[in-house]
DNA sequence: TAAAAGATCCGCT
DNA sequence: GCGGATCTTTTAA
């Protein structure tokens, strides 16, 4: 498997918010281990003209790390609980981002297990942005990570996984700018966030 | 210095 | 489907 190099990053946020959906996101663990799952849910944080971006017309105390160029890591702390995962997309100076809500488990399951005490079912593991996070044990320290090394801690490889429709919806949880449809997930994917929007969802893109 | 809001999860209905 | 928990980050004064 290759890892997504710079170039994929440098692509506008939209599109690489949908590029990103089957792709595999990977992290080490104690011991050589590794967790590793399948992107299927995304969001498309652009800056510019979108309000729920926390780059949105200024640059804050956390939002200074939106502005490198695509490709690294951008994790956040919120609702005093949860972190959220992000990758910085587009050219340095541009803050914009894809959160990545939900992942399909491949590797280290009993490691996830373990970190979510919670989750009764398999499913329940990484469905959502902050239960990813646990799963995978991602914290402030994941914050600024290259992801196109392939010595980080973190990295994305492409899988060649096809044959799956993209569908698209408004973004989760978000007050500012919620009309704007940037929510992306592999349709019938049962790792997928469980939310009304996602019977409302538009057909999008049908993958080769 | 203080106050309000927040890219969520979980338990209960 | 709905509301509470919980505390960092931001913004305003």
């Amino acid at each position: 498997m290759k890892i997504l190099d710079r170039k994929f990053y440098a692509d506008d946020t939209i599109l690489t918010a949908q590029k990103l959906l089957g792709k595999l996101i990977v992290k080490n663990e104690k011991y050589g281990k590794v967790t590793s799952g399948v992107i299927v849910e995304t969001e498309a944080y652009v800056g510019q003209y979108d309000e729920a971006c926390h780059a949105f017309n200024k640059t804050t105390g956390r939002s200074r790390f939106l502005y490198p160029e695509g490709g690294v890591s951008y994790v956040y702390f919120i609702y005093g609980n949860y972190y959220c995962f992000n990758v910085v997309t587009e050219r340095e100076g541009i803050g914009a981002a894809v959160l990545i809500r939900a992942v399909e488990p491949v590797d280290g399951t009993e490691i996830m297990k373990r970190r979510r005490k919670n989750a009764a079912k398999p499913e329940d593991l990484t469905n959502g942005p902050a239960k990813f996070c646990m799963a995978f044990g991602i914290g402030r320290e994941h914050n600024q990570l290259d992801l196109t090394a392939s010595e980080s801690t973190i990295r994305i490889y492409d899988t060649g996984r096809k044959n799956f429709d993209i569908m698209q919806s408004k973004r989760i949880g978000i007050v500012k700018s919620a009309e704007l449809p940037f929510r992306y997930f592999i349709k019938d994917n049962a790792y997928v966030t469980k939310h009304k929007l996602n019977t409302n969802a538009i057909k999008l893109i049908k993958k080769i």
